[in-house]
DNA sequence: ACCTGAACACCGTTCAAGT
DNA sequence: ACCTGAACACCGTTCAAGT
């Protein structure tokens, strides 16, 4: 695990290969498949072990505090390591909702008093949102770091104002 | 290009291999690279054409209601090809805003009167939420297909209410 | 201009065999 | 239990050579 994020952060995810992390690890590929069933489940202990490292306290009261809190966890945790984002949201996208934070935001709109309906609606917007701004993000960082491109795009700041237009709605919405 | 939209909607996108083309073209491999100068640029090209084969005349005239037209025929585009929305956010994640509805969505913003940096954080807030949305529901779709989940995804009422959230955060700063 | 044939440098995964 | 060695069935891409 500690190998294949460093290689991840070295090298970035077109290089973590089956083949590669053997040799880092100084093995045969096929003695990886001892300690796991196929590529697609180490990718995904890599995800949930990017996220794990990146866990913060709690601090806010206020569940759209709270909300706005978890989503800085998950963008900070997920711009960490190289090609982080997508290695989070890919294997997001093959465990639906399994992977950590989606919970706590969840958890956070429940206490929000929203109605059952709006907590899934709400979480799942909020996640798309991090998600897509932190994986434009970090390519476009990626990007003009290797001089591919000028410009910077949006940080902490414009994410926020992402988040506080659906938190707007669903304050909107809050006992309605 | 045809063969190319063929392939992905019978095989996937995994299937869409430059080899396999290749083999459905009745050709071999390395005749492709006369036509394109790599993989990227082919899966951009049919990126490009599924949105173009999507295209719908707009109706609307309220700013904020052809905001929502140009997500439904986002969303609409991307789900009438197998393994549709991964192709075109993939696409837009190398080519940064070049494709097609961004640019769309970016002048539905601008009419409503918004402050030029609200048009951009909008416009990318509902980008992320249409392609957020669109990979979810066409991975869950696929799975429930293949019978792999028992579960449905939210259809086009859930899509829309998470457009309304934002939609309502932004309407709430219109002159703002 | 467009294509073939052959090669290069890789992949993920399986499986008998070893210790 | 954990690993090796060897193989299988693939990849994307390049490049000299043909028409």
């Amino acid at each position: 695990m500690d190998r294949a994020i460093a290689v991840l952060d070295e090298y970035g995810l077109e290089s973590l290969t089956m083949r590669r992390l053997a040799t880092d690890l100084g093995v045969q590929p096929s003695a990886l498949y001892h300690h796991v069933p196929n590529k697609q489940t180490l990718l995904t202990a890599v995800a949930e072990e990017i996220l794990a490292r990146g866990r913060r306290p709690r601090r806010a009261g206020e569940w759209d505090r709270r909300a706005v809190e978890v989503c800085h966890e998950l963008r900070d945790a997920m711009l960490a390591y190289r090609d982080g984002a997508e290695v989070v949201v890919t294997a997001y996208s093959f465990g639906l909702g399994t992977v950590g934070p989606a919970g706590e935001l969840r958890e956070a709109l429940r206490d929000g008093g929203l109605p059952d309906d709006l907590v899934g609606v709400g979480t799942r917007a909020l996640l798309h949102l991090v998600f897509g701004h932190t994986v434009e993000e970090q390519t476009a960082l990626q990007a003009a770091s290797a001089g591919a491109i000028d410009w910077t795009p949006g940080g902490p700041a414009d994410f926020e104002r992402g988040l506080e237009l659906v938190l707007d709605g669903l304050r909107s919405r809050v006992g309605g």
